[in-house]
RNA sequence: GGCGACGUAGCCAAGUGGACUAAGGCGGAGGUCUGCAAAACCUCUAUUCGGCGGUUCGAAUCCGCCCGUCGCCUCCA
């Protein structure tokens, strides 16, 4: 397939190393508030290139990260009196719950900060012995003038980005831009032991060592936002390739174009957060789903209410096309090629969702129009629910409600069959009188051939 | 200030030199089916791709300028 390569800065054709397994890894989210659906369009992009290499065959090993030790986290678990251990835990739980329901394939390896010290420790000392780090003032410095390629990935200059700097240079700092590999603790922060003084990992090295722990030095494709580019992704490769002496680091970086909302970027630091959650409230993990399908992943995207409205209507669209009967004998069975073929090009470009997507709607309508002239539509059914499959679609029914939904079904039901003796007896003014009373307590019927069929409204 | 991306119908969004007389979704209009609805299906809904120039036999697609929007350069998916 098609990978465009933020280090080539164009689209190339993609081969793991070994031309079987993909060594993937993503980087996670530090877990220090609710999961938002800026994090689910991310997830989502690479759970979907990561289904689509598994269609055509790979193997693919996925770790995921997860920043347990950080500024942010400290700060926050103090606040809400609780320990650190305390605030991460909630809010893994959270990331968990969210994409498990979002049908996010789980990673492989989940491996924390915090659990792998030993091998971050060696990472800095192997840095440090090089010359490519150096202790001052209790922290632990990468030497970015020691890397000769610094900003390959960004496509910067160190002289550029010193034009426009807005850091806060760190007097202990040799160059303005070199960052932290190790911070000292201060009073009252956990900390680790290490031969430079008790303190923790910055931000950057955890992903070095533990993309090389579990995937080893080189990597096929490593993933996150594009807010990630800068500055650590780039960090991340000057450390690591400076450590191993093994280039490149990964072969191929992949980055999302970020979400946002009305027309700034949603990020914590602004606070304008959806969460998953709020979303997942109002609209089906696949309308979900399709509305970040619908756009490139390269693409920035808006959220929206309306959007996701949208979105769960055309999900309504692929949902019935698989529910409906599967046609007769009349005539040939809808031959799917054509569509599977464009679905197919369409994600071997560069993971072109929006195409694929044209291609599999496309797909839903030939198949209602075959039912209706009676034709065979099982083939049809089949690769519609597989080629949706790769996008992880699930094509359920959105959640009906909690219990007291549940409950009200037999009654519903009781409902539906005196409406149907109605019409039988061809008493439809009652009969509508119980359509629009239902209707207007959230449940919507279809008469069909087979019956009445009813649902709750997908809201929107 | 530096680097980069984008501007396609009412909305979202593909297409990046020739079958584009521009996919697909949502919305809208009309029709078929239906007791009526719903769903489904059919037809229609951009003579045009931010503006102005240029290159070319040919440009939404390449180049230049202008206007507008956004991102990164600081924690962030």
């Amino acid at each position: 397939m098609k990978l465009y390569n933020t280090l080539a800065g164009e689209v190339e054709e993609f081969v793991p190393s070994d031309g079987q397994s993909v060594k993937m890894y993503i980087c996670g989210v530090t877990p220090y508030s609710s999961t938002h659906v800026g994090h689910a369009l991310s997830y989502v992009a690479f759970d979907v290139l990561r289904r689509y290499l598994e269609h055509l065959g790979y193997t693919v090993r996925h770790v995921q990260n997860f920043t347990d030790v950080d500024d942010k986290i400290i700060q926050k678990a103090q606040e809400e009196g609780i320990t650190p251990q305390e605030l991460v835990d909630r809010y893994v739980d959270d990331f968990f719950r969210c994409m498990d329901a979002l049908n996010v394939q789980r990673a492989h390896v989940y491996p924390l900060a915090t659990q792998e010290m030993s091998p971050i420790i060696e990472t800095i000392q192997t840095l440090v012995d090089k010359d490519y780090a150096y202790p001052a003032g209790g922290d632990v410095f990468f030497r970015v003038t020691k890397s000769n390629d610094y900003g390959k990935l960004s496509h910067r200059t160190l002289d550029g980005m010193q034009a426009g700097a807005r850091v806060e240079v760190d007097e202990h700092k040799e160059h303005p831009m070199d960052f932290v590999l190790w911070k000292g603790a201060k009073p009252g922060e956990p900390s680790w032991e290490s031969p430079w003084g008790p303190g923790r990992p910055g931000w950057h090295i955890e992903c070095t060592s533990m993309a090389m722990t579990y995937l080893g030095e080189t990597l096929d494709i490593h993933g996150g936002g594009q807010d990630l580019i800068f500055p650590h992704h780039e960090n991340e490769i000057a450390q690591s390739e400076a450590s191993t002496d093994t280039m490149p680091f990964s072969r191929y970086w992949v980055h999302n174009g970020l979400l946002q909302l009305g027309e700034d970027k949603m990020s914590k630091s602004l606070g304008n957060l959806v969460s998953v959650d709020q979303a997942l409230e109002n609209y089906s993990p696949d309308s979900l789903r399709l509305y970040f399908l619908s756009s490139h992943y390269r693409s920035p995207l808006s959220y929206s209410d309306e959007g996701c409205a949208a979105m769960e209507r055309s999900a309504g669209r692929l949902r019935h096309a698989l529910a409906r009967e599967t046609g007769g004998k009349k005539g040939d069975p809808l031959d799917t090629g054509p569509y599977q073929e464009r679905f197919l090009a369409a994600m071997d470009d560069d993971l072109n969702t929006p195409r694929a997507l044209a291609a599999l709607f496309d797909l839903a309508r030939d198949l209602n129009r075959a039912g209706d002239e009676g034709r065979d539509v099982r083939a049809a059914q089949y690769s519609l629910r597989r080629l949706g499959g790769i996008l992880g679609l699930t094509f359920q029914e959105p959640a009906s409600g909690g219990q007291d939904q549940l409950a009200a079904k037999p009654f519903i039901e009781l409902l539906l069959a005196t409406r149907t003796e109605l019409r039988k007896a061809k008493q439809y003014e009652m009969a509508d009188q119980i359509r629009e009373g239902l209707d207007q307590q959230g449940v919507i019927l279809e008469d069909t051939a087979q019956g009445t069929q009813w649902q709750y409204h997908p809201r929107g």
